[in-house]
DNA sequence: TTGGAATGTCAACAAGACTGACGTAATGTG
DNA sequence: CACATTACGTCAGTCTTGTTGACATTCCAA
């Protein structure tokens, strides 16, 4: 404990602190996936499902090799998931125009009906908790959670964030 | 908390905020177990194995019930890591004296160097994430995390975090 | 003392990740 | 043009980690 008491500013960073903040983290990931997990497991689908539709519904048209890039899966693991989607008509593969190898990827309207039930249904989630927390306490999330991301990942997020096709 | 007024107070609950808090929250995840996991790829070791080192660490004479309900998966899959881990000669169990169908769990020597090496690792990665966004945004970000858990995770997660044996 | 509840084990199965190998079509390049 | 590379899909096999179901052991209370 010898420098402990530099000032308040270094109390957080004990490693009681950070194995709270690593336990929050897991129990916390629970909370965030259990809403939608329930309504997959109705409908025999997975988290794996979820995701997909997620981020094709994020930015419609997206080909294959980036959405395989934001979920950091292999194309095999991606593969099965994507074909059940198209299977069961949520999601539409077009062949590309300019690239013809490409397939761009989109939603049906099904497919947007199920990503929407989904998605609010852990935004509902979210929202209670950010209500919870307050704004201040919000901002301060989304800062450390941003910090979290590898390098990589981070570049990605924020091309989604503002505005990524 | 008024909610008369539009104002800045309220931004960050339009569905686009919370897109990105959902979106933030999945890659984030990623770089949290990024560290241990490379660490156990290595001794063909998984996450639930350290999951379960975690929590014995933490509270050294655990029963199975209890570290079940921690960790809320069924007993079964439970078992099947924790007898690798006893086999491997990480943590030992013994049979509980006042009531024999209890098991209570401890980490060896072993299980405890294991369990060091992993914690520091992911330390390290929150550490990091900690000092690049600052003490205040790490305040906002626990309060985010504990609204985010389920109610009963929460009363769990709070008995560990206050001495919880 | 006996039947039900609690605790833990064994077996079988499914989801979803992985690697490796291969095929095909389209594109880019020397 | 010929050849290498890229993008995508697929088959086969493995691993981790979750699930049920069936069962043995132990405890406790009626």
């Amino acid at each position: 404990m010898a420098e402990a008491h530099t000032g308040e500013s270094l109390l957080f960073l004990t490693d009681e602190q950070l194995r709270q903040g690593i336990e929050a983290m897991f129990f916390a990931y629970r909370g965030f996936t259990s809403a939608p997990d329930q309504i997959l497991a109705d409908i025999s689908y997975g988290r794996a499902h979820h995701r997909a539709l997620h981020f094709i519904g994020r930015s419609p048209g997206m080909n294959v090799n980036r959405l395989l890039a934001i979920l950091g899966v292999t194309k095999q693991s991606l593969n099965r998931v994507l074909r059940t989607l198209i299977e069961d008509g949520l999601v539409d593969s077009r062949k590309g125009v300019a690239d013809k190898r490409e397939r761009h990827l989109f939603l049906t309207d099904k497919g947007a009906a199920l990503e929407g039930k989904l998605s609010e249904a852990q935004r509902a989630q979210m929202r209670a908790a950010y209500r919870k927390a307050g704004p201040e306490a919000v901002a301060g999330f989304r800062q450390v959670l941003e910090a979290m991301m590898d390098r990589e990942i981070s570049r990605l997020y924020s091309g989604l964030k503002d505005g990524g096709s």
